[in-house]
DNA sequence: GCGATGCTTCGGTGCCGGCCGTACCGTCCG
DNA sequence: CGGACGGTACGGCCGGCACCGAAGCATCGC
């Protein structure tokens, strides 16, 4: 098969609606059921069983068996990369829809904090990522980003720990990605799934219903004040 | 429209063999016409228009016209790097087509040199970008890069010129971009563009019939042996 | 065992869209 | 002007696939 034909694939496979639905939902990393997605696709179980089961075929999507459940997530951190970019053009690039947008209350709520696969996004993840490079944890310029030598202690000294050492799995330690809402590079990789699992693990942040989309605590409040000094967000 | 819908709507764009043979062979950079396409993609005249004009109208694609001619390009660096972003991810998790995908010649010249919209990729990609590194000129670690502070000089040295100062058009200077064949991240942005202007400009490679493929000449395995210290490839 | 639940497989229907033949429009050239 | 050429609109054909209803498996709980 030739390489234009494997693209061809997995842009048909990105390209239905229901798929679609179903990867936006599972970008937020976690791994959800059958039924689950079948809902938020609006679809039937057996259509989305259909889908899931083509999406697993190619490798964007693992199950996990589970007793009678079945728990699907993306397959890897690139499969998450592809997806956000996909969406960032189709923001970017498509005529706008209608007159405005209408953004509802739900869509503000993504714009200001949402998980991105395994790292915050949004206007949080832009905050933090500002509050990381002002504190000298990494540097992040010409749309890439670094880990400076002194960045270990300095992101101990936040509360964050972080085991040091070469990237394992070929997964990068600091790994720049477009944000898709504010249009600029948000903090990723390993150190960026580190910084997200803190502020959840920390209840600095919860999860919002069964989106992508994080509110942020009193707690966490206090904590972006307090020690990373944001006081306004997006 | 929601989200995930204008996913789906670039997601079919690429999802059809006729547009992902046109999107593919326009990852030169260069411009082509209609007829030239549809040859490509192996369809009529007619159905190519169609494909185009839906192309454009999601703005993935801009169009001259040229007296009786319509050129057609990519619209942006951001499309082909989606573009590269797919094969990619199409490369990694597709399943092997059949025993092994029997690499033809044509293959494997891409392999080996070929362009990335406008910058340098495959073995010719990495092995420029690794120089570069090591002559102190970019830093590229983490999957990110950056050019140092006394990049511009030593950039002079190697003979390619190159306007410093910000971003222009918010596009950054020195971007990684995952390699399609050697999935590692080569040298993008301005400077890979910078880059690769001058090993076409000085003859040091040449486009191979109408691909993306490069053939490095006599005059550019000289340079690369004496300025780049490179011997070999890939 | 029996039913309930979660998921998949099968069969059939309907629609979207890719494709081409034909015809039409604009540009270049003799 | 008239023909050649590149490109585009229209109409009809047809294959693929998204969808659902019904039935078939697996697992859990009683």
């Amino acid at each position: 098969m030739s390489t234009p034909n494997r693209m061809a694939e997995i842009g048909s496979l990105l390209g239905d609606p229901a798929r679609a639905a179903m990867l936006g939902t599972l970008m937020d990393g976690r791994a959800l059921t059958a039924g689950e997605l079948a809902r938020v696709a609006g679809v039937t179980a057996q259509t989305a069983s259909g889908h899931l089961a083509r999406l697993s075929a190619a490798n964007l999507l693992a199950v996990e068996r589970q007793g009678r459940h079945r728990y699907h997530r993306l397959a890897s951190p690139d499969v998450a990369g592809l997806i956000e970019t996909v969406m960032r053009i189709a923001e970017v690039s498509l005529p706008a829809p209608r007159a405005r947008p209408r953004t509802g209350p739900r869509d503000a709520q993504m714009r200001l904090a949402r998980t991105c696969y395994d790292h915050l996004a949004g206007g949080l993840g832009m905050a933090v990522t500002d509050a990381l490079v002002a504190r000298g944890v990494i540097r992040f310029d010409d749309g890439a980003g670094t880990f400076t030598p002194t960045g270990l202690e300095r992101l101990a000294d936040l509360g964050i720990a972080m085991e040091p050492g070469p990237a394992r799995g070929g997964r990068p330690l600091c790994r720049p990605c477009l944000d898709w809402s504010e249009r600029r590079p948000h903090l990723a990789g390993r150190l960026g799934a580190a910084v997200c699992k803190h502020f959840l693990d920390g209840n600095l942040v919860a999860r919002v219903d069964g989106s992508r989309a994080l509110r942020i605590t009193p707690k966490g409040h206090l904590a972006l004040r307090e020690r990373f000094g944001i006081t306004e967000l997006g």
